[in-house]
RNA sequence: GGGCGAUUAGCUCAGUUGGAUAGAGCGUUGGCCUCCGGAGCCAAAGGUCGCGGGUUCGAAUCCCGCAUCGCCCUCCA
């Protein structure tokens, strides 16, 4: 309906520039919002406002030009002119109902768009290091880029999901000697672990596996040649680990990429001669730089350390390079909010490369705050202390451990309470939206018992929905593939939990007010339709989140 | 010291990218099952949008300053 509005709308102020009655200005851009107030009409514009300076006409002239141009085509059953220049449109009441065959058209596929237009787009999200289990905060990372790739899957792009192991560096061979180590102390020696070492239980379980398959053999041969035999096989035991706890939480990979396949293909060379063909590096001090304040870094980076070792920065351009030349037109990284300083430096990277800047983005997640009845839960790495993702949906399910992750913007900090989260109360919001649904199968199977199946669009006097709660539940099915939209636009996967909630609501409300299925033949019928349509709705955004539309509770 | 982000109801947070009388959930108070599932609904109370300036028809939103909090400032990853 909003794109209807906007076309009507844009028609009239082309013919109000033709035939002069308005200066041809630039091309001005056309927003309509939804007002707040309901005599504002269903949709208003601010057009008039913006118009107002370049015509140097006062706003509500402009307004008034505006609408003596515009055909309302019977979509509109009357356009205001009211506050400083606003332009409020009035939908006709019984053309809002027609716009559910549009659910009836599409089914299952409804809210899904050709926005991206097949454009091809990697999701690079977790790519947590196999050092060990994987912790909430890597959970809320796993939602959120999980969801992102669903949406904009939904919304025409060719999505590809890629975790990155950085398994070449010095976190990796700090893994085998905290497994060495610990094997050393199975077999009696005393040992103190070094400085940078994992302590988790995890460490010791694999040392007491190694040992039982080589038993003390390794004792005996020096530290340098037996290490790398623990990294590897300590490094694929957990990643396995993860793989699986990825699995129990509804997110399958398409792609696991290896720092070291990088380095097999002389990656970080190729690109260090790219960079140096451009002349985007120079020699300083010993080290080779990048010169990312080209591109508006604070300072230059080094890309190549005076020992000869490539950082980490090159290790990952030449990586994002590799991504570009695997045929992404738009790659989106999704990292822990604490690396916010990294963009920069990663932005001037890929421009240096002579991509847009606009081809890279990237998504923060913020910390996740465990709480258990409004107590922090204490979380010590260091330690070995923390709560590993496992845990977490062993006790209150994946569902409403996706639900809670993206109940607030990932930008902003999430307190997760695992008392709250595994409650089945009304203080628990996936609860809310699952249980609206079960309850429209309910519904329809009640109506089946009475010999109403669901009926399409065109056996339904749609006409019969006249309540204001069914003309707000129309509104808010119809506003559905807009919403999509803009959470493929902006990132935003938590804009649909808050969607979910509003229409969980109006459905709840919705059936306290009314019977769905009652004596009257015509109007069943007609509400039957309505509530599947929500039912679709729902079981499409739930969908995207990967929560589960339960048929019953 | 520099950079980034935050500051909105008692609590946790939204706010459609500058719109009209600022919203939701929880919590509090009071109501609603003869009836498609009460895991639900209805109603009420609750606000100087951190503070002070500025920009304009119009600011929670944009700009400047200040305060408080968090994160980042390595030839670590």
């Amino acid at each position: 309906m909003k794109k209807k509005i906007l076309e009507l709308l844009g028609r009239a102020i082309e013919a109000a520039f033709i035939d002069g009655s308005l200066c041809r200005a630039e091309a001005p851009i056309i927003e309509i919002e939804l007002p707040r107030e309901e005599n504002h009409g269903d949709y208003a514009t601010n057009i008039a406002m913006i118009l107002a300076k370049t015509q140097k006409k006062s706003p509500r002239l402009v307004a008034e030009t505006i609408m003596n141009h515009l055909h309302c085509n019977g979509i509109l059953e009357k356009v205001d002119l009211a506050g400083p220049g606003f332009i409020n449109f009035f939908v006709k009441k019984d053309l809002w109902v027609t716009l559910l065959e549009e659910v009836d058209l599409k089914g299952d596929a409804y809210g899904r768009s050709d926005l991206g237009s097949g454009q091809r787009v990697q999701v690079e999200f977790v790519s947590a290091n196999p050092t060990g289990p994987l912790h909430i905060g890597h959970g809320r990372g796993a939602a959120v880029g999980d969801v992102l790739s669903r949406i904009l899957e939904a919304t025409g792009h060719a999505v590809v999901k890629e975790y990155y192991i950085n398994d070449a560096g010095n976190q990796m061979a700090n893994l085998g000697k905290s497994v060495y180590f610990r094997y050393l102390e199975l077999l009696g020696q005393s040992v103190s672990l070094p400085d940078g070492c994992y302590r988790g239980d995890y460490i010791i379980e694999l040392a007491r596996t190694m040992l039982d398959r080589h038993g003390a053999a390794l004792q005996s041969t020096t530290p340098e040649e037996v290490i790398p035999l623990f990294t590897d096989y300590a490094a694929g035991i957990i990643m396995e680990g993860i793989k699986e706890d990825l699995r129990i939480f509804g997110v399958e990979f398409d792609c696991y990429f290896k720092e070291s396949e990088l380095h097999k293909d002389r990656g970080v060379f190729n690109l260090l001669e790219t960079l140096r063909s451009r002349a985007f590096v120079y020699e300083q001090e010993g080290a080779l730089w990048f010169k990312s304040t080209a591109f508006g870094d604070e300072k230059d980076r080094v890309v190549i350390r005076e020992t000869g070792e490539p950082t980490y920065f090159a290790g990952d351009i030449a990586y994002h390079k590799n991504k570009y030349e695997r045929g992404f037109d738009k790659v989106i990284d999704i990292w822990g909010a604490d690396h916010h300083g990294y963009i920069p430096r990663m932005s001037a990277g890929i421009q240096a490369l002579g991509r847009s800047r606009d081809d890279l983005k990237i998504v923060l997640v913020q910390l996740v705050n465990l709480l258990r009845n409004g107590v922090p839960v204490a979380m010590s790495t260091r330690a070995g202390e923390f709560v590993t993702l496992r845990e977490v949906i062993d006790e209150v399910g994946a569902d409403a451990a996706r639900y809670n992750f993206l109940m607030r913007r990932s930008n902003s900090h999430l307190d997760f309470d695992l008392e709250i989260a595994k409650k089945q109360s009304d203080e628990n919001p996936v609860y809310y939206v699952q249980y609206a649904h079960a309850r429209i199968v309910n519904i329809l199977k009640t109506a089946a018992d009475r010999g109403y199946g669901v009926p399409r669009y065109g056996e339904i006097n749609a006409g019969l929905l006249t309540e204001p709660e069914e003309h707000e539940l129309v509104k808010m099915i119809d506003r559905y593939p807009e919403l999509i939209e803009g959470c493929a636009l902006s990132l935003e996967p938590h804009r649909i939990t808050f969607y979910l909630n509003g229409l969980a609501a109006l459905l709840h409300s919705y059936y306290n007010k009314h019977r769905v299925v009652s004596d009257d033949g015509e109007l069943t019928k007609a509400r039957l339709f309505l509530v599947y349509s929500i039912g679709v709705v729902l079981r499409s955004a739930l969908g995207l989140l990967g929560v589960a539309a339960p048929d019953r509770m």
